[in-house]
DNA sequence: CGATTCATTGATCGAGATCAAAATTGGTGG
DNA sequence: CCACCAATTTTGATCTCGATCAATGAATCG
């Protein structure tokens, strides 16, 4: 659990009882390997997850083989707190690397949380967060260009791996194949290739594989228009 | 609150002590005019919403003018209950008809929640359900055509609108302009007024003015690949 | 080493953007 | 009821970004 807490000590600065989560004895620990499904559309949502290592994707699938990669769950992520209201998955979550999970079941989450409103809210915080990922998601690919979309995610992703304690560096790692990262970004495989050959040539990114370093920040971020708000990072509510 | 009531119906096959919502004294109605600004980017988040009758839009604005719509606001849906874990607005929430809307400050609303659990499974459930639409919302602007998102649009909003209690009709009211419908659905103005020309072509949709007249359900159905499941009607949970 | 998967690059094509003008709609006031 | 004005929609013409098709390189692995 230690991803989440890091993450939580950004929302949580008192860090008051939550300690209750890492005692609470109701996360078990799983290794996935890559390409496991951890949630298949259509099936019933009875598990909550929180990632302890590696990364998955949330994805959609239409009729005719068009996908759309919604979301990456990284470590320090949890989903899908949606069990709490809804029966069924409406997307599927696919392990891209190895992973280590924690899996706890709906009833002992929902138990655990009802007898601890910090550790209530704290959740409800994580699910803000992932709510303001998903907008910005939408803006991303519905108003920006192929460079824009791809620099745009890279600061992101930066970011949030930050949050859940990665240290500050400007090597991203990013374990996508280009066929994810056009699902993800509404691209064409051979456009995100493009797209990162254009943020080479311009020095803001350095070579890639498996993971990029961002050459320059500033000039990323502008291009990108990049305003991390969104994360809500150090947002205590009132 | 009779349109969240009338979709609570939905989640809350039991209906027990929803009650307390509408006996509770912290809301208070308001009438709003169009181009109202409910909330604005970067304003601190105060208040819990629940639209009574009329639309909003949410969307973010980026420097050089391009917009993208996130998500509508229709009677019977709250907002933001970002308000309970994030202190400022990442987005600005606009009444593009009149509106009339309840407001309840937030604090007095999360203690209503704390008192009754029902009422707070509810609330979470209509915010499962936005992000169903947020999800859809980036698989439809991802990865779907033209004439794709729009009859998937325009099914969505016939199924909200029914949800809150709107006559089953294949009369859809559409208050946007071609102009919102673009920045909603990530097009160009032209491009929607085409879009639309094609579906009517196709005798899929009727005339419009303020409001689509579906033609052959089924067929729009095909054509979007539209499965309501993500709406999550009638899934009271575990 | 073949076999497989993934990245890069080139060539061509098309959906949708942009620019521009005309037609429609909707008030408002005389 | 009509004339006028503004806002919006529709349609046409042209261009471009990104998709698709196809071939070649790298990299990984039994």
């Amino acid at each position: 659990m230690h991803a989440l807490l890091t993450r939580l000590k950004s929302y949580n600065a008192a860090q008051d009882d939550l300690s209750g989560l890492a005692e609470s004895a109701i996360f078990t620990l799983h290794s996935e390997e890559r390409g496991v499904i951890l949630i298949e559309t259509g099936a019933p949502l009875d598990h909550v997850f929180v990632v302890a290592s590696g990364w998955a994707i949330r994805h959609r699938t239409l009729e005719d083989g068009r996908r759309q990669i919604v979301n990456v769950m990284l470590p320090g992520d949890c989903f899908d707190l949606q069990a709490l209201a809804a029966r069924y998955a409406d997307h599927t979550v696919e392990a891209i690397t190895p992973m280590e999970i924690h899996r706890a079941p709906t009833p002992a989450f929902l138990k655990m949380v009802h007898g601890n409103g910090r550790l209530a809210a704290a959740f409800w915080w994580t699910a803000i967060q992932e709510d303001s990922v998903l907008r910005e998601q939408i803006v991303r690919v519905g108003r920006r260009s192929g460079r824009e979309r791809l620099a745009h995610l890279i600061l992101e992703l930066q970011r949030r791996l930050e949050m859940a304690g990665a240290p500050i560096s400007d090597s991203v790692p990013l374990p996508l194949t280009r066929d994810m990262l056009g699902d993800f970004l509404g691209l064409s495989r051979v456009h995100v290739t493009r797209s990162m050959g254009a943020l080479r040539r311009m020095g803001l990114i350095g070579n890639v594989n498996g993971s990029v370093h961002i050459l320059k920040q500033n000039k990323l971020i502008d291009l990108a228009q990049f305003d991390d708000d969104y994360l809500h990072q150090n947002q205590t509510p009132a």
